[in-house]
DNA sequence: GATGAATGAGGATTCATTCAT
DNA sequence: AATGAATGAATCCTCATTCAT
């Protein structure tokens, strides 16, 4: 066990990095402990250390390489469209991935919102930065997909489209809950205040696009 | 000094917030304690907890006051327009208030993040909710208002409005700054990833508030 | 209210004094406050300061004057007897005392457990000697009734006898609640661990006072 | 260090509990702090905590080792005596270990005085009384050697003979120092309230153990 | 004399991280 | 490489006491 191959190696950082996605699932960052991503991850606590240099870290990666997943399928899937597609197909594309950024992949989303305040400022910057300019040339590749398949929008633009398809789902997701206190539901008031985070987010996102697109017509 | 009207309680107390906003324009929830604020306000740390029972209910407070003034400012300003608005003077309206939400109340919305992850684990929640039913009727009076002088919208939906007006500035706030790290601007790279917080927020309210009234008018 | 009578000030003190141990009836030492006993009292917490230096010196106080009412009220009930008393009378009647203060004064008890480990520490000592010394001298008029009416026993024994009676109801005190956990009845087990307090403190001081009497015969 | 053995890590907590039980020789369980006990230990103060739940753990285990210490050892020193004992041997035995229990095992009789009001408050209760139904078996089993050995006492009031001994210790240590004030000695007064524990305990317990077994055998 | 606002020393406890094995 | 025991800085909070009014 002495010396690990790459692989072993990615993976066992990979078990532990999925250990704290789990967690995070349903936890907030402040409390998940490292005791406890040691524990469910069945490693020992340093081992953990022996990967990720701070917690910070951990969750940085799981950021990272969240939406580079994300982002690579969604190459996947486009290329497996037709060599044009409407403005209203790919409008109903980007309506369905909110959808599933949201039943599926929120975590995502929710990491996105401790990036700045709470995972910078103890993150490895040079591996943050190693794994954004990666995300980045993956999101260029993305833009350059779709600027290829739908007439009316760059490269630039469509990359952009991303940054604020997941800032509309963030932002409604601060908003939500504001019909309970700490998860627990409060009788029926504020109803104004309610937020259906998937009926807004798609219908922020619909409005955006239409926007979008009727700016660039003129 | 023996007994303090409720307005030199009330003072003391903002005095107090304040300062705690003060510091939380810079820094983060977790990174300031309660030793900060009670030295940074000139009180001892007892005092602190004369006036708040947690830390927790300090930016508790902050944040629903904060929602609350701007709230009642809104209803002033709207007062002052002309009976009738057209929906491209109200537009217009809210998107200059968005500005100003982003410069002068980026806080605001800073705060609104923290509530139900950090905030509403640890605050008095009667407190909370006394505050937050204050503000619902505050907001109740502000989309009365404004459906008195926009036509084709509800008081409803301009209630709803402003929470979808503060997820979209802090969804966005969120996705800010991936041209840098920690607050350290990186040499220039990532410039599709840049969110002009001022620029793409209107713009995207813009295509919200245009979307919304055209599928009234249908 | 400048200028108080002897009377008042004193009234004044045992009302705070009484709050204290209303409160101790049911409460430990440590989780006492003194804002609990101002609130309780209906004075200000600072005037609980203008009458005891400390926290200590209320408790000091009750445990005093606890004990003075108890030797003043035993001399009384004493002299009430007839000149001569047999042993055995003697004995029901210290019987009878010792279920008067397990029923009725148990706290008085409890407050002697404080004296030395909690009391004496930050309990005014001039103060609390002035109290003893009373006290004491009220023991040796006990003392000295007590051997007025009972052959066979001094005035020194008849005094230093309460202290061993006192003894005796603390220590089985402080034995109790081994069939509970912090006053949570435990189901039916260790039985032979339990005291019953009245039954084995007038057990304990029978077989006292026979053995105390019986080698005063020899 | 990697990973410690069952012993190590029994050792280990046995160095904190016997050093707080050293610092509670001479002070009271509320001045004692988890600092002084690291420091004084030579561990850290994290150290503590992975031993021991809270402060109260550490003095609850003491109570509950004392004793189980003290009770095996009995059993020991019974198993040597001959198989039948006189009840005059079998009192000067009781009376030897209250002399013991006095002179080298006073603190236990402290601990228990804080069993109800202090420490069961905090203190694991699971732990508790676990520890406790070890220590009621063999007190079970010291009552069982003692019937055996002693005609005229069966088990249930062997067992139970061993808490009134306790509590005549601890009653009488409660009022001792009436002649002192927070251990400081005063000039001769006093003299009928001066408890002299050995004395005092050892003539209590002789009584008692007259009228026991007196009792016995009408 | 009465009051309660202000105080801050002090305490228990948490947990990311280190490092000897 | 893996481990988990050890660590101690850091944090929130309590509450007896002071003192200006």
């Amino acid at each position: 066990m002495n010396i690990l191959t790459e692989k072993q190696r990615t993976e066992k950082a990979e078990k532990i990095a999925d250990t704290a996605l789990q967690l995070f699932q349903t936890r907030s960052f402040g409390s998940i402990t490292m005791s406890q991503i040691a524990a469910k991850s069945g490693v020992g606590k340093g081992t953990l250390f022996n990967y990720f240099e701070t917690k910070e870290n951990i969750f940085m990666r799981l950021l990272l390489s969240g939406y580079q997943d994300y982002f690579e399928n969604l190459i996947q899937d486009f290329q497996k469209l037709p060599s044009q597609v409407s403005v209203e197909e790919f409008s109903n594309f980007m309506i369905n991935q909110t959808q599933y950024l949201i039943r599926d992949k929120s975590v995502l989303v929710r990491l996105n919102a401790l990036r700045a305040p709470v995972l910078e400022g103890r993150a490895n910057m040079d591996q943050t930065l190693a794994g954004r300019q990666v995300l980045y040339e993956t999101s260029q590749r993305l833009g350059q997909v779709i600027s290829e398949h739908v007439t009316f929008i760059s490269k630039s633009e469509a990359s952009h489209l991303f940054i604020v398809q997941s800032a509309i789902i963030s932002g409604l997701m601060n908003m939500m809950g504001l019909d309970e206190f700490d998860h627990e539901q409060l009788s029926p008031k504020f109803t104004d205040f309610k937020i259906n985070l998937e009926t807004d987010a798609i219908q922020t996102l619909k409005f955006y696009l239409t926007g979008f697109f009727a700016s660039k017509k003129q």
